[in-house]
DNA sequence: ATACTAATGCAACTTGAGTCGCATTAAGGA
DNA sequence: TCCTTAATGCGACTCAAGTTGCATTAGTAT
């Protein structure tokens, strides 16, 4: 079991040349087997023999098959992401719901996104990373809501998180619950559907704020 | 490995009182040892421990843990479920997303429902009988719509697949993919926007059926 | 009752994930 | 350049999951 193990520790005193050679094989070798085995054929030994990267090395670091996964997704949680801003709030919504199904969509991004998923569900480690992730991603994204009431197209007191929630849910809930294929389609009605009940002011928080 | 193991086979030809009880019995300790320990400390010796039998006979009926979840989740198919019908369609949507929300928050029926979801992300068979659960509670969620139409609520073609999705999908969304507590006021929400997308005729399919 | 055989019990075996103690390599400072 | 010591390599070990061959139990038919 890897829960008490090491979480991935890398301000250490000697993060000199083959440390971060060894991270960076291992990173690499990360996506590469969850893009060619998806997360039910991720194993330290596949990381450690892609890698060059010895077995016992990868699970001191990592910790085990969740480790490498929450090392992954920091990295990608560091990418300097900004919702997308189309001028209006309703092209915002459409752009952010095709920006999610685009990254399912990818077979290299999606075969990550959605291990990382699959990795909560074994790790609370990974479980707390995502939470994370998108707790990030979520703040990110509240500037679509308040750039819509700047322009008086939203009432004042909108609940940015449920706004964003709305619109990204459907895809995640074909993606993962009913295992249904998602197509641009999909994503522009899950859009629209948040935008209608927006306008109609059904997230407005409870308090003025 | 479970994968090409056998499925649940129970229509054998020797259906008598022994193999029920072994049945019953196995599937009594499976839901008990999901309330207990989760979907990950599910393991095949916990469930033959608590149930009384050997652990080969898990093994040859189930096949895994996996056999064991999905074992379950056709019981739980099997219920005759119907949608609620409260006389109007907002009411409707609101008592379904009210329903998922209890079927959660209960302690036992909560972790075995989380369990299957879990399930499906390690196994294609669970994965398999989660979607055709779904399907089926899909298809039998369809009469709220098709009732909200002949009352004049909802314009006619109006997908009944996509209101219940938009009602559900943000629950799933807070439970599974950034973890936050679900309360009835969220279930509400969810219920109301899919509502107010719905009569703005977001949910319109694209040919006139 | 008795015989037949499917279903179960049992124990030994295989396999792969994860750990531990010790040897070796290489980063950073004197 | 040399010395110290973190980081890595290495092999053996533990342990739990899953499998297999054979013995035993208990439905079912005659």
């Amino acid at each position: 079991m890897s829960s008490p193990a090491t979480q991935p520790d890398f301000g250490s005193a000697r993060p000199g040349g083959r440390t971060a050679r060894t991270r960076a094989a291992v990173r690499d070798a990360t996506l590469a087997e969850l893009a060619a085995h998806g997360y039910r054929g991720l194993t330290v030994d596949g990381v450690a023999e892609r890698s060059g990267v010895h077995r016992t090395t990868v699970y001191r670091r990592w910790g085990g098959v969740d480790g490498l996964v929450v090392d992954a997704l920091d990295l990608a949680g560091e990418d300097g992401w900004q919702p997308p801003d189309t001028g209006g709030f309703a092209g915002d919504c459409r752009a952010l719901a095709a920006e999610v199904h685009r990254s399912f969509a990818d077979p290299a991004q999606g075969a990550a996104s959605a291990a990382v998923v699959a990795a909560s569900f074994q790790s609370p480690r990974a479980a707390e990373a995502l939470r994370g992730f998108y707790a990030d991603r979520n703040a990110r994204s509240e500037v679509i809501v308040s750039r819509a009431v700047d322009r008086g197209e939203l009432p004042a007191g909108t609940d940015a998180a449920a706004v964003v929630r709305a619109v990204v849910a459907p895809l995640f809930h074909r993606l993962f619950i009913t295992r249904e294929p998602l197509d641009a389609g999909v994503a522009e009605q899950a859009a629209e559907a948040a935008v209608a009940a927006a306008l109609a002011g059904v997230f407005q928080l409870p308090s003025g704020a």
